[in-house]
DNA sequence: ACCGGCGCTAAGCGCCCGCTCACCCTTGCC
DNA sequence: GGCAAGGGTGAGCGGGCGCTTAGCGCCGGT
């Protein structure tokens, strides 16, 4: 009702939902800190004062260090999860939700990828409790692409010997864009997405896209 | 003449070439701390007790923190631009030369993880200039790869519209193994590597390998 | 038998970490 | 205007960090 709730175009700004606007801009500076060094190598103070406030201040908004960590690597596994199921859900063949799940979610990890990268690699900085939700998030991620993978082999469309072990490489694929991907570089986020797109299509054997395959 | 320089077989044991034995026994243990919990969360008696030392005996074999990092990194990059360069540069097909480079690489970061996971994900830990020549042995990693794959292109092999951006893919998911994958599952670091292979040769869009794809 | 030197340790220095606490402004309600 | 409440601060705590230093034991050469 009040503020900043509507996700109009499709992503908006992507922390809309943290709700006091002082957490908001201490959990955004973490996530760059984060991403720039890891999250044993920021200090709170180096939070604190990429949020203009004082190290006591974080402390109001957030338990522990930790805490925050957790917080941002749910809420993007929540936003990864949604991106998936959205193109699962899309109506389609199987080659043409493959591709759209493909290109959004690298284009997530492409144009995003500060958070992406936090997201990915610093997993393993959380405790166990916090770990193992995030983990079963992640099981989620794996469902949804391979679902979509099953869906085409039954129908005929794809040629994929091993399911688990394709649908392992094409999310591999995706998440390791965060690890090497250069705002400055010479490729956009959607040039990045088309061409990962039509490689995981080659990938699965999907028949008639992507590359001049016909006779 | 003495000890332990023999590479007979192919891999031997890694770390052979680090010459006294305690440096080495720290190196391993440095290691093996670097991959469980990160460089930064990893302190200098953590690696000191795994080697069965007192703190301070490491500074008698390494400068400084840093530099345990930046002579596993290095050995490390070395071991990989050798793994493609000898794929790179056998005899057969581009296609049989690429299935080769990418199921010796993955098999690398299957079956040495530990290591891998350090070499490919700590490199931001590096000071400017250590990190500056490990870049240098990147771009070699890249450059084999891609001469691979131009090959293929030119001889019609492969059917690649973006050289540069299949050989990042490639590597990318290569580099990514070393993330996920698990001593305790189901998969040998062997048959991920075949896997790998098949799927890269169906990125490059090779003929008659593979798949059946035979009219 | 002596001894120089190497590999190693015990102790500890100075620093900065995550986090706390006592207190202070501002704000909104009566 | 009084005042409770909550967001914020300055100072600082206990502790663990990377790294140093003084000195000890062992070992090979003569």
């Amino acid at each position: 009702m009040s503020t900043a709730e509507e996700t109009a175009g499709g992503e908006a700004q992507p922390w809309g939902e943290v709700t006091p606007d002082a957490a908001r801009r201490l959990l955004l500076a973490a996530v760059e800190a984060f991403a720039e060094r890891g999250y044993h190598a920021t200090t709170t103070r180096d939070i604190a004062g990429r949020a203009g406030m004082s190290p006591a201040a974080l402390y109001i908004h957030y338990k522990t260090k930790e805490e925050l960590l957790h917080r941002i690597s749910r809420i993007g596994h929540e936003k990864a999860v949604e991106i998936l199921r959205t193109a699962a859900r899309t109506e389609g063949t199987p080659a043409e939700r493959l591709a759209d799940a493909v290109s959004s979610f690298v284009r997530w990890h492409a144009g995003g990828r500060t958070t992406a990268k936090v997201v990915q690699y610093e997993l393993d900085s959380l405790g166990p409790d916090a770990r193992a939700e995030i983990l079963g998030l992640r099981r989620q991620v794996d469902a949804e692409v391979r679902g979509i993978i099953e869906e085409g082999v039954r129908s005929g469309d794809f040629d994929v010997a091993d399911v688990r072990g394709t649908t392992l490489a094409v999310l591999s694929l995706c998440i390791d864009v965060a690890r090497w991907f250069n705002v400055d570089g010479p490729r956009t986020p959607e040039e990045v997405g088309e061409l990962y797109a039509d490689l995981v299509l080659r990938m699965v054997g999907a028949r008639g896209d992507g590359a001049v395959r016909r006779p």
